[in-house]
DNA sequence: CTTGACCTTCCCGTGACTGGAACCCCCACT
DNA sequence: AGTGGGGGTTCCAGTCACGGGAAGGTCAAG
């Protein structure tokens, strides 16, 4: 399969396998012309990838993570702790986004919006009480 | 003021100040010595900046705030407008991380965290049903 | 006079790609 | 035989908002 079926198959961009390939998460075979050839694993992991990263996994994470997936020997307490770790970091930014949002939402509905000058968003950030 | 006492001051961090000051954001004056001088009003600004950058503005979002802040003749709607597209894309990430948080949150509750390979997080991300 | 705390500029690196240039390969059509 | 188009390839630059660190100038205290 070249990459364009696999980017079809996967969803992922052709830029992003390419990508994945530069830092070693895959590794296809290659035709006499130069194409890349991946196999159906190849396809797999890739898959595999997409889902981590859309669950928000860093691309060290995902790394980690495969080589676990790939391990028949591992501990699933090995996967849980990285898992945790990760949704920790989600947790936390989402109280900094509910916090953003609770604010500048207070913000946005006390200012009148219309062609006044006067604005409650611009005197809180200017530090006015 | 020199830019150790405004880092102090202000929380941010003098690369930061200088970063602003490279990009337009502020214009300090010159010492003979080369030294930043800073005015009351420096500080006013990056006072700002860093209030509207905690709230996740972005670099250009606090470009456009500071000139309305600056314009005696705004209407509040523009300031309002900005405002509420950065809110609604808080809320649209706060949306996606809620997203992720379920899903991790459900497979870190299903995996057991002990010495045994089996691990349904693993299996989602391999695409096992 | 030296020490050490400041300050300066400059350049590289971050994460995870994305866009674009310049070029190669293959198949179909005229 | 040429040509066109739709693949593919590499490499370079840019994104965003800084942070690290090197190499060097400046200043106040001892």
């Amino acid at each position: 399969m070249n990459i364009g079926d696999v980017s079809t198959q996967t969803g992922l961009p052709a830029k992003t396998i390419r990508y994945y390939e530069d830092i070693g998460l895959v590794k296809p075979l290659r035709d006499d012309n130069g194409y890349r050839v991946f196999r159906s694993q190849d396809v797999h992991k890739l898959n595999f990838l997409g889902r981590a990263r859309a669950l928000g996994f860093t691309i060290e994470d995902c790394r980690t993570l495969m080589a676990l997936y790939e391990d028949e020997t591992r501990a699933s307490a090995d996967v849980k702790k990285v898992a945790r770790a990760h949704l920790a970091q989600i947790e936390a930014k989402i109280a900094d986004l509910n916090a953003m949002r609770d604010t500048l939402g207070h913000l946005v509905e006390a200012c009148a919006g219309d062609d006044r000058p006067d604005c409650p968003i611009l005197q809180d950030l200017g530090g006015e009480p």
